[in-house]
RNA sequence: GGGCUGUUAGCUCAGUUGGUUAGAGCGUUCGCUUGACAUGCGAAAGGUCACAGGUUCGAAUCCUGUAUAGCCCACCA
């Protein structure tokens, strides 16, 4: 044996030996449930499984994946004690976050999204993130990680695209997905709507106007949507208001006569008490607006412009919008005081520009009932969370959820699968590029003489159906009513988080035409152990896989949920790209060995908490695999090539008792440990106890002893207990040594973990 | 506005159900080419466990309050 460990000879050579040996395939006990009972002990033990948190397709590998060793921790844990284990890999197209990545790649080529029809668009996408997924893959190897790679999935396959259509379909039956025209939060810059997930309520310091209307006088922070108000809005119960309920309200400007309501939601002590009503630009008031029967006027369209204002306004941008009316509500006397007011503001999680509320017809899933068995399963301990006040947070969720705005104006994703009939919705709005790439714009009827329809639809960037426009969630050669073929599909996509939300089921095999039907993998698998994530996709991600196992399958997608650690650098910042302060965990590999790495992400971490990796901290580990080498070094070269099958245990020499006791004790720690997720702490005790016990203090005390063949016994003993608890955090190199033993049989992957 | 979490050695953090001298890594000081390891060995310094009350035979640990940091949620325009 060398005198130090090298890491990058051995730890390929390792990996290749456990892919060729299939050891990451579980052997599916296929013992039906009856005889698996009547033979308990002896076959059908419990399977273990996870689904690997599917990173973006375009993502190349940071610290964040790395924290997966958690998950390859209990997986080697599992399948040491004897069960069938399955680590599901997989990856995501990723929808705006990858389109996002696109067009900033477009940008630098001075190109954007407007310049391509959407499947020209769409396929250099494809072949973007086909480049890079690979990459991911290749990755995740070498640091160890035992996946079965003969299960792998990526989000666009035909198979699941399917399976998700086939649930969107079933949704729709059952009256949870409808279309409908609401105030959604939309963003101008990346052209599309987003849940109410995908907003960031960040604080700003604005100014909250006191304008003029007539017999009243409103407050606003938006002097720019003036032009769509309806109506003035007054709470009842206050009393200054009260004869002038009926009367009308006149818009500065443009003079508009509106009348004034009243309604509970006003808070009597904001501003003057007085709210302006603008059901096309803000959420309550468009409730308001629905309640007191308004209608809804925009002024701003989802390019961000303002429209049906004024002409000095026109094709201008709220901002500089803003400013003018502000201008000319001054100089029309109409503008009474200004005062700063420091209030919430949305804006895109993606792009950071301020969310834009418009009204516009979305696909919306109708959640209530989807979240109610969610409710149940979390209260029945059916899904268990840890750390438990996690719980408490999916609940809080849970119970006050809104509807799930599930399209996107993007090109990067699966589209919506409902079909319009141009002849029969001849008001479809329509932007395509031409033969000669010229941008068109129009409804249907307005185009449909001058282009043919497969020129449309060859150049086809969006549409957008008026909402009561006919559609079918069905592909069809005519139409049913008209007979026409002009039939379009929907141009929206799917939330990502739509597709990933099935992702349990669609990798496991599930039918959802016919459950029964569903693949042997997701009859043994389902409902999986365990999904360990990052919490911050807790509500986008674990909250709508629940969801959707208990609709599609009637079962939690797995039994417990548990939070891991987010890694930061040392000023307790995110490590980001853009703040350049990121340690890349294949640079670190490379330097001090896969096992130091993942050893330095679990060591003394509590969970659900923020940690510093630092290279410090994996230099230190670096000295503990190099510390368990040599060690082993040492007993090695003191060993017989080969060893009574039965060692001397029972019978240990006075002397060593007290190290066997601590071995005994320290298997029964890391196990329980392990059992409840204190990976930090089970790596803290194993390393413990072979440094300083077993090294510090037994080998230094048996030197003079190493003839005595009690002793060898008692090393032996030791190092090979040391290597099975250490293997799960630390596989490389345990592997390796454990090659080195005498009497080896088989690898320590499928070695059984030591008995307590 | 509501909720959650942290505040422990110079630094970064552990401390599972309250129980003997409060731990680790890094750093610091002193001494070591001691039969595997200087990526090492031995020894040492260093903490009123944020603060104030309370419960208890006993509190870093449980309760209340204060300060401070951070996170999540939220339709006061």
């Amino acid at each position: 044996m060398d005198k130090t460990y090298n890491p990058k000879t051995t730890e390929a050579e390792i990996y290749s030996l456990w892919e060729k040996g299939g050891y990451f395939t579980p052997k599916i006990d296929k013992t039906p449930p009856r005889l698996r009972l009547a033979k308990r002990g002896e076959t059908g033990k419990k399977p273990f499984s996870i689904i690997l948190p599917l990173p973006n397709a375009n993502d190349p590998m940071h610290m964040g994946h790395a924290v997966f060793t958690i998950e390859d921790i209990m997986c080697r844990y599992h399948r040491m004690l004897g069960e069938p284990v399955l680590w599901l890999p997989g990856s995501d197209h990723a929808g705006i976050e990858t389109q996002f990545v696109f067009e900033k790649k477009l940008k630098k080529e001075g190109k954007s999204r407007f310049d391509f029809d959407r499947q020209t668009l769409y396929r250099m996408i494809w072949n973007f993130v086909e480049e890079n997924r690979e990459i991911n893959i290749s990755q995740m190897k070498k640091l160890g990680f035992s996946m079965d790679w003969t299960r792998y999935h990526y989000s666009l396959e035909p198979e699941i695209l399917k399976n998700v259509f086939t649930a969107f379909k079933k949704l729709y039956d059952d009256g949870l997905v409808y279309r409908k025209e609401k105030i959604v939060n939309y963003c101008t810059f990346c052209g599309t709507a987003f849940s109410e997930l995908e907003v960031d309520h960040l604080e700003k310091d604005e100014f909250l106007y006191y304008l003029d209307y007539g017999p009243i006088q409103i407050a606003t922070t938006r002097p720019e949507t003036i032009f769509a108000d309806v109506a003035v809005a007054v709470n009842p119960k206050d009393k200054r208001f009260t004869k002038i309920i009926g009367q009308k309200a006149i818009v500065p400007i443009i003079n508009k006569e509106i009348p004034i309501i009243s309604d509970e939601l006003v808070e009597i002590d904001f501003g003057t008490g007085a709210l302006k009503i603008t059901p096309g630009h803000d959420a309550t008031d468009f409730e308001i607006g629905q309640k007191h029967k308004l209608p809804a006027i925009s002024c701003i369209d989802p390019s961000g412009k303002m429209i049906n204002a004024i002409p000095e306004l026109e094709g201008l941008f709220p901002k500089e919008a803003r400013e003018k009316s502000i201008e000319l509500l001054k100089n029309l006397g109409k503008l009474i005081k200004t005062e700063p007011l420091h209030h919430t503001v949305g804006f895109c999680y993606r792009c950071k520009n301020v969310i834009e509320p418009l009204l516009m017809p979305q696909w919306f899933v109708k959640i209530e009932p989807l979240a109610e068995p969610s409710i149940k399963a979390a209260e029945e301990g059916k899904v268990k969370f840890f750390p438990p006040r996690f719980k408490k947070q999916y609940l809080d969720w849970m119970n006050n959820i809104r509807d799930w705005n599930i399209s996107r104006q993007i090109v990067w994703g699966p589209r919506i699968p409902a079909w319009y009939c141009l002849d029969c919705n001849p008001q479809i709005k329509i932007n395509f590029l031409d033969k000669g790439k010229n941008f068109v714009f129009g409804t249907f009827a307005e185009i449909k003489d001058k282009y043919s329809f497969e020129e449309i639809k060859n150049g086809l960037q969006s549409l957008t159906a008026p909402v009561e426009a006919k559609f079918e969630i069905k592909e069809n050669e005519k139409c049913p009513v008209c007979q026409s073929t002009r039939l379009i599909q929907e141009t929206d996509t799917f939330d990502t988080w739509f597709l990933s939300g099935q992702w349990p089921l669609n990798t496991l095999g599930f039918n959802p035409e016919n459950p029964s039907r569903s693949s042997e993998d997701f009859k043994y698998f389902y409902p999986t152990s365990v999904m360990d994530t990052l919490w911050d996709i807790l509500f986008f991600w674990v909250a709508r896989m629940i969801m959707f196992g208990l609709y599609l399958a009637g079962e939690v997608p797995f039994k417990t949920v548990h939070l891991h650690s987010r890694v930061v650098d040392k000023n307790g910042q995110k490590m980001s790209k853009s703040k350049s302060n990121v340690i890349d965990p294949l640079t670190m590999t490379e330097k001090y060995g896969t096992d130091a790495l993942r050893m330095s992400l679990v060591f003394g971490i509590a969970p659900a908490s923020d940690f510093v990796v630092s290279e410090e901290k994996i230099i230190a580990m670096r000295n503990f695999a190099n510390k368990i080498w040599n060690a082993s070094r040492f007993v090695i070269s003191y060993l017989p090539p080969s060893l009574p099958d039965t060692p001397l245990t029972s019978h240990p020499h006075p002397d060593d008792r007290w190290i066997l006791e601590e071995l005994d004790k320290t298997v029964k720690v890391v196990t329980k440990q392990i059992e409840t997720y204190h990976f930090g702490q089970a790596a803290e005790t194993i390393y413990e106890f072979f440094w300083h016990s077993f090294c510090d203090k037994y080998i230094e005390m048996v030197k003079p002893r190493l003839s005595d063949p009690n002793a060898l016994n008692t090393l032996y003993l030791i190092l090979n207990t040391s290597l099975r608890l250490l293997h799960p955090f630390m596989p490389f190199i345990t592997e390796k040594i454990w090659s080195l033993l005498p009497n080896q049989k088989e690898p320590l992957i499928i070695s059984p973990w030591p008995e307590i």
